[in-house]
DNA sequence: CTATGATGGAAAC
DNA sequence: TTTCCCTCATAGC
């Protein structure tokens, strides 16, 4: 579920299985030839999240790790991107899948490709003694490109504040949107307003803090929009977590619809939302159903009582 | 088995 | 505004 908290799940996985090592990079299918070939036998030395960009960062082998990178993979995982990882020692993490894996033996050697592998991680220095063989498959990405540092700095300095960086306040959110005619519920989607919250966050903070979708960014009050960007410092780490997003407070999960009314819920995941893909069930706080409507091309749920126009409270404390 | 839509965003109209 | 990217869980036959 590539919201912001599965990029930083993500790089820390990056991290784990590559940071300080060498790495062969390659692209099975071609694809991405070039890229890899840039990055082939150089040493990962960074890994980080921003948004929901992932940036790794490679320098020569014979480098100091400690030097800045030269080169930087930029990866997006768009909708549906993927990022498998394996190893030599059995431990295998399917990206953000929350289970599977278990049992797994390891192979001695990646496995063949699954699908259209745009980017393959191997590392280079296990023969060495540096630590087990581990290996990645990027699949699917929208964006996965190499970049050198300016590149860099233009791609953060165009993403808004990320609830999940600790440095990152507030601030420059609210005066984005404070000042903005667009509607909340768009502002939210739009990275260069706030970097990292997706379609799920957008609507459960919305929720939690009792805001009107429609109401124009301007019209709301500057402590309540501050109160959505705190909001999202709590829900976004937990869910970096848990590798789930959970907005729902344990009191309000685990009865009534949770599994049943035909609730398309995932495996693990039944009660996790007060209103994401819950159209025509009713509130778990107040129990009118739940609408939806498209708003920037994507599927926005709230419930109209809860979050009626000029409401001023969270359901919550109503 | 096939059809659909999904956590996103850039590029093409 | 529509299309692509080209994965994958779920719904429905």
């Amino acid at each position: 579920m590539p919201e912001g908290h599965t990029l930083h799940r993500l790089a820390r996985s990056v991290r784990d299985a590559f940071g300080g090592r060498v790495v062969e990079a390659s692209s099975p299918q071609g694809r991405f030839a070039d890229g890899a070939a840039l990055l082939d036998g150089h040493r990962v030395v960074r890994s980080d999240a921003v948004g929901k960009h992932l940036l790794v960062g490679f320098s020569p082998a014979d480098a100091s790790p400690r030097r800045t990178p030269q080169r930087w993979l930029h990866v997006h995982l768009g909708l549906y991107g993927k990022v498998f990882f394996g190893s030599s020692d059995g431990a295998v993490d399917g990206g953000d899948q929350d289970d599977d894996g278990a049992g797994a033996e390891g192979f001695a050697a990646p496995p063949a490709p699954v699908g259209q592998v745009r980017l393959r991680l191997v590392t280079l220095d296990a023969a060495e003694g540096a630590g087990p063989l581990r290996w990645a498959d990027l699949r699917g990405p929208t964006a996965c490109e190499v970049m050198v540092r300016p590149e860099v700095d233009e791609l953060r300095a165009r993403l808004g504040p990320d609830p999940l960086r600790p440095d990152d306040g507030p601030e420059r959110f609210l005066e984005r949107a404070g000042r903005s005619r667009v509607t909340v519920g768009a502002l939210l989607m739009h990275q260069d307003v706030l970097a990292g919250a997706g379609n799920i966050y957008r609507a459960e903070a919305l929720f939690r803090a009792g805001i009107d979708p429609f109401a124009a960014g301007r019209d709301v009050e500057p402590e309540r929009l501050e109160a959505v960007y705190e909001d999202l410092r709590v829900l976004m780490r937990a869910g970096v977590r848990s590798g789930r997003i959970v907005t729902t407070r344990p009191v309000d999960r685990g009865r009534r619809d949770d599994e049943a009314d035909g609730t398309p819920v995932r495996r693990g995941q039944a009660g996790a939302h007060y209103v994401y893909r819950r159209t025509g069930l009713p509130c778990r706080i107040c129990s009118t159903p739940v609408s939806t409507t498209v708003v920037e091309g994507r599927n926005l749920f709230w419930c109209p009582t809860c979050q009626a126009p000029g409401t001023q409270v969270s359901p919550f404390d109503a």
